[in-house]
DNA sequence: TGATTTCTTCATGTATACATTATTGTGCTT
DNA sequence: AAGCACAATAATGTATACATGAAGAAATCA
């Protein structure tokens, strides 16, 4: 998903501080409730305090860490958290969707939606997953689009910033592929549907729809979780997420 | 609404610079899309630009500020963007509304949800506008604390965050009392409804009523912004609200 | 030996000087 | 007259020194 209000030159030393260290915290480099010392990652990372501290505070914007007296500590998340997490985000995706069915929205915006739905069709057929991810997270961007204002559009981008909570998160961890694919197919199943509620107006159905689409994130969250503690496997996105109570 | 992640020590000079900033900005001191000027700023508030610069942060966060290239602009926003931001509030509600009735709520906290409502039932026969808005602000977090979860808890107070958004947001600007005092009663009601249907079990109903209840804050602003164009009033949580888009 | 208090130390909060980038105004060209 | 290019200016981005407050260690008293 496009990043919104990253609007410092990209090579900024905080925006390079807040990639490094984006990365790093979701990939489990520091343990969930670690201290974050200003002067150490100054160090590391050859930036000054300054711009480390900018970095800090869109970290705690995103929901990756969080204020612990002085100084920040990197957040933990049970599994619980990871499923309201995606609640939230077809929540409002949801009510996007009933938004722009409602409204009705122009020809020229559902020809546009509708390509995207098409090549999602095709990499499916080719089994690119890789594809897949890219274009079904453009989709969610033009879906949110559809609902012609900006706040909200906003706020769904806020809500699938998570690690696990983005739409296509989980996209390629799963070993299962014969449960993946069912997932993509159900998914695609979805994604067409829900254009043609919002066509038609149907602004229940739609939201109805988002929020349904969302819950196969959560099984996709659930497979790789159990799949986790099975197999004793890493899985990048939930080295945060612990299965007890954050 | 209690702020949430504002653990510095209430004296620093990046909280005084974010206080003063904040109700400047709410106030309408600077019209929308003004560029808001480190410097000057400092001289003015008689602080560094260092803590200026957390506070615009903090800020773009809350959503009155947002970034225009370099530096930061006050935001505007238009009469849809408010009905949206209380749409959103209320389908957040809604959802944990819905998550306290389906988890189920323990009796102590049920108790002390019912003794705010109690205490609310009491300040309307007393006219009490003023002990109104803040018990239900602190029924709303109550409510927030019934979902049992923090995320989702974190994710209301965000959204309450705008002026226009707050669940006690117009609770006494509007001059037809009438009007007001109906807004009142019918909103109490809700909250009772909203009680029982959690405390049934009955999460689809808690989610309408959630849903319904915010409608009343729509109602109260679209009641203000008619006030203030008829009147020529100023409302002071509707300076930054245009009837054009933003 | 345990608890409490004080002092030391280290981390964060703030101010400011410097570097770099964005913006604006002026002059030229078409 | 309109638009582009370039330079002057003023803003933000960064580094660092200093101030302040918090956390921990040591020592003293009960």
């Amino acid at each position: 998903m496009k990043k919104s209000s990253d609007n410092l030159p990209s090579h900024s030393q905080t925006e390079r501080s807040l990639r490094e260290l984006r990365s790093r915290i979701i990939a489990g480099h520091w343990p969930a409730g670690s201290k974050l010392r200003e002067v150490a990652l100054s160090e590391l990372l050859g930036v000054s305090r300054t711009p480390l501290r900018a970095a800090f505070m869109k970290l705690e914007q995103e929901g990756l860490i969080e204020r612990s007296g002085a100084g920040y500590t990197v957040r933990g998340f049970s599994i619980e958290d990871a499923y309201v997490a995606i609640e939230i985000r077809g929540v409002i995706e949801g009510t996007a969707a009933r938004m722009a069915a409602e409204r009705g929205v122009s020809a020229s915006e559902l020809t546009e939606i509708k390509k995207t739905l098409h090549a999602i069709d095709d990499v499916i057929q080719q089994d690119s997953i890789d594809g897949y991810a890219q274009l079904n997270d453009q989709f969610h961007d033009q879906l949110a689009e559809l609902a012609g204002n900006e706040l909200i559009k906003h706020e769904i981008e806020r809500a699938s910033q998570l690690p696990f909570a983005a739409p296509s998160a989980f996209s390629s961890s799963s070993e299962d592929i014969v449960r993946f694919k069912t997932s993509l197919l159900v998914g695609q199943q979805h994604h067409h549907a829900l254009v043609q509620a919002i066509e038609r107006g149907e602004g229940a159905r739609a939201d109805a729809l988002a929020r349904e689409h969302a819950q196969l994130g959560r099984a996709n969250i659930e497979a790789a979780f159990i799949e986790r503690s099975e197999n004793n496997r890493t899985v990048p996105q939930l080295a945060l997420v612990t299965a007890d109570q954050s």
